[in-house]
DNA sequence: AGGCGCCATTTTGCATTCATTTTTTATGGA
DNA sequence: TCCATAAAAAATGAATGCAAAATGGCGCCT
């Protein structure tokens, strides 16, 4: 269920030279993380729907390959009904296309595709700023503080996996303190697409993107504290799309890494 | 394939005394309606895919009512395997709810969530401004502004068909300048969760909304001639949830209005 | 020797069938 | 008469079986 890659440890007991909510940053991270991802698993199909996701998503596919119904059958011990509801829904989610009698393969994500992924998620975002602006309390805004302090405080120690998960929650944050739950499941969706993008794609080695996203960030929780909507919203929005073009800027320089297990 | 009530007749040929690009207001707009919808029929799941969205969409099934599998599948003239497919995809683009071991059921949009449809369709639109404003070309942005006239002929005839066709029009081209495929096929799944509602709610016996919307479809058009993204996202989101509120106002005076046939 | 067409195997799409759960109905007791 | 319990009926969830299309391999023709 843990589709992030674990880090080996918690490096949070040794961060006594950080800014002061920086020291709860494992524990911030842990609780969030804890309290995410019920997934629905009632009846066979949608068990098989989020394992099926998951394996995608998590890269034991290469891109555009085939998705063979009978090996996946096996795989998870069902029969091909099942599993076939679930290609359908997945197929409806974009994350495969479905080909008539020709079976399913996984989206490939081109560049043009990315781009489009990523302003759709820019759109939700800076829709959830401005709704987060008009409903969030002030409980959940310094829950949100408390995870940008604890970011800032992975981005000093320089560890990409923790100000990588830290990035998440405060995007899943945000989307959250927008009290819309339509919202939270559309953006989801996006969210799942693009994971095999983001993390590969996130700054691995441009250190340089890096200072400039926790500068964004910044201005993300100023504006979100002054509770400015449509400037959080304009701030959320050219953030997701600075993303992406550093994703396909070292998509290019690195052309098909895997990120299969982090 | 109309899903939207056809008009009686064309009343285009006695618009002498309007602005004059009203006067192929009929003819813009069924160009417009021309150039849509080609639904993808390859095989037999997908043609019953589309058959039950709008067969639902139209408002066969009441609100909250069941899906019988048994009898879609004799009116549809299938086995149960594509219709439960279909049932699936339709679930996960919520337009019914999937209750395990009981059954499919239309969901009906009570006010919240009505409500957070039309905001997150409201953030989609902002974003499909922003975009429109980065790439529309000049031919795209005069035809926008055709049917903008055309919509102020219908607006100044009184012609409610006309007008909400128009109106959707627009935001449909908006949504297509933007040049996200993404982007327009999330649009185009919330729209066609809320087409019940829309019409329904629509300025039926509010016409001083009718004018106000009109108004903001004058701003609309003028942050779009001057390119201005971040101000045409903000018109549009507001346009949007000024609609919603109308929307739930009327449904709150006019309880449960089927909008079975216009 | 290389390209083209034909046949076998595999795979997909759909219908049918079986098992489990829910819903309805009928019956008995209070 | 009303409620509770239980059996029958219907509907859902999943598996299997069958027809059609595609993929791969082989021989044949040029």
């Amino acid at each position: 269920m843990n589709s992030a890659p674990a880090p080996a440890s918690t490096p949070a007991d040794s961060l006594d030279d950080l800014p002061s909510p920086a020291q709860d940053a494992a524990a911030t991270l842990a609780a969030f993380e804890a309290s995410g991802s019920g997934g629905q698993a009632k009846n066979l199909h949608g068990e098989v729907l989020a394992r099926l996701r998951t394996y995608i998503v998590e890269g034991n596919l290469a891109d555009g390959a085939r998705v063979p119904e009978r090996q996946l059958c096996e795989l998870f011990g069902v029969s091909r009904t099942p599993l076939r509801e679930a290609l359908k829904v997945l197929a409806a989610e974009g994350m495969i296309d479905l080909l008539p009698n020709r079976g399913a393969r996984v989206r490939a994500l081109g560049p043009d595709e990315i781009r489009e992924a990523f302003d759709v998620m820019g759109g939700l975002e800076a829709l959830a700023g401005r709704l987060a602006c008009e409903r969030i309390t002030e409980a959940g805004f310094e829950e949100i503080e408390r995870l940008h302090y604890a970011m800032y405080g992975f981005y000093l120690r320089r560890d990409l996996s923790g100000y990588f998960r830290c990035n998440q929650a405060i995007h899943q944050k945000i989307v959250e303190a927008a009290g819309n739950a339509t919202l939270k499941a559309t953006y989801d969706s996006f969210a799942n697409r693009c994971r095999r993008v983001r993390y590969a794609a996130n700054l691995d080695r441009q250190h340089d993107r890096w200072g400039e996203a926790m500068r964004e960030h910044e201005a993300i929780l100023e504006a979100l504290r002054r509770r400015a909507g449509s400037e959080l919203g304009d701030i959320l929005f050219q953030h997701l799309r600075n993303k992406s073009v550093a994703a396909l800027e070292q998509k290019t320089q690195d052309p098909e890494s895997a990120p299969a297990a982090g």
